[in-house]
DNA sequence: CGGCTTTGACCAGCGC
DNA sequence: GCGCTGGTCAAAGCCG
């Protein structure tokens, strides 16, 4: 199965089972038996806990689990390592939350020191005192889509693209650009299945979605994400994008149409389960 | 002109 | 110790 073979890839990335998290359970069941409380959810990961998580806004405000609930019926996927992702653009997908630091404070880097410390590689290059890089709580997640960067409701600049050993498809490196958010994203495209991206967050955002309602746009243009111009690519975007809710003017009409179709169950669910079985194993499919 | 991507180089960690 | 690989930096260039 492709996603599998997606999770598990991301497990090695990690460095660690998704087990070792969820022992026995996905998030899927957290929804199912814990009323939709998640111990460390997505939202928090993204850091966007206290923001009235735009992000699933669009799913008339229902919790991400119970957004699964309706698309993946996930209470009947048992113990399959698939949890829920953040709506990403354009796409299904299949996520897996991740965290080498479930028990640690996400990393505050004093901003004193993080100008001695930019200041110091600029002058010198001096070796990295981050010791454990990957300190930062992490959420993986792959998706189906045409489009490499997928909206998030947050900017990022990219600072980086690597080859990557095993596969054709070079990571991209990105960074929130918001000034003292230390969160970093990669994105990469499975080799095993060019159409799936596989996106991982690192860091929890610590400021609002810079992407403005659209009662406040006016035009709008100004908010758009740099990255759009990128999306105008030929291919259609299946899913709405990850709007965080405050769902900016300028995010085009065919992902308004998204929107309302992941948002009605039924039918429309119909139609995504187009793209879904792409993604989830086909025995997760029977057991509906 | 500011903000962003591109891309080659550099650095650190890890395995052998 | 050496080489490989992933992650990051930063100059150059692009674009609205």
């Amino acid at each position: 199965m492709e996603s599998k073979e997606g999770v598990l890839k991301m497990e090695e990335e990690l460095g660690n089972s998704f087990s070792d998290y969820f022992p026995l359970q996905s998030i899927f069941d957290w929804s199912c038996e814990g009323g939709g409380n998640m111990p460390l959810g997505f939202m928090e990961l993204l850091g966007v806990q206290d923001l009235k998580p735009p992000l699933f806004d669009m799913g008339q405000q229902q919790a991400p689990s119970a957004v699964v609930n309706q698309a993946l019926n996930p209470c009947s996927t048992k113990n399959e390592r698939f949890n829920y992702q953040p709506a990403t653009p354009n796409s299904s997908s299949i996520s897996s939350a991740s965290s080498e630091a479930v028990n640690d404070e996400p990393i505050q880097v004093d901003d004193d020191q993080e100008e001695d410390q930019q200041k110091t590689k600029k002058q010198l290059k001096p070796k990295k005192t981050n010791q454990k890089r990957q300190s930062e709580p992490r959420f993986a997640f792959m998706t189906k889509s045409e489009v490499d960067h997928l909206e998030d409701g947050y900017r990022w600049r990219k600072y980086g693209q690597k080859a990557v050993k095993n596969s054709s498809f070079p990571r991209s490196y990105y960074r929130c650009t918001t000034t003292s958010c230390n969160v970093k994203k990669r994105v990469e495209r499975s080799f095993t299945d060019p159409s799936m991206v596989i996106t991982t967050y690192e860091g929890q955002h610590t400021h609002p979605s810079p992407i403005k309602p659209r009662s406040s746009l006016g035009g709008g243009a100004g908010s758009a994400p740099y990255h759009y111009r990128q999306q105008r690519q030929p291919f259609v975007n299946t899913l709405p994008p990850l709007n965080f809710g405050h769902n900016n003017g300028s995010i085009k009409a065919g992902n308004f149409h998204h929107e309302r179709r992941f948002c009605s169950p039924g039918s429309s669910l119909l139609k995504d389960h187009g793209l879904l079985q792409d993604v989830i194993p086909s025995h997760m499919l029977k057991e509906e």
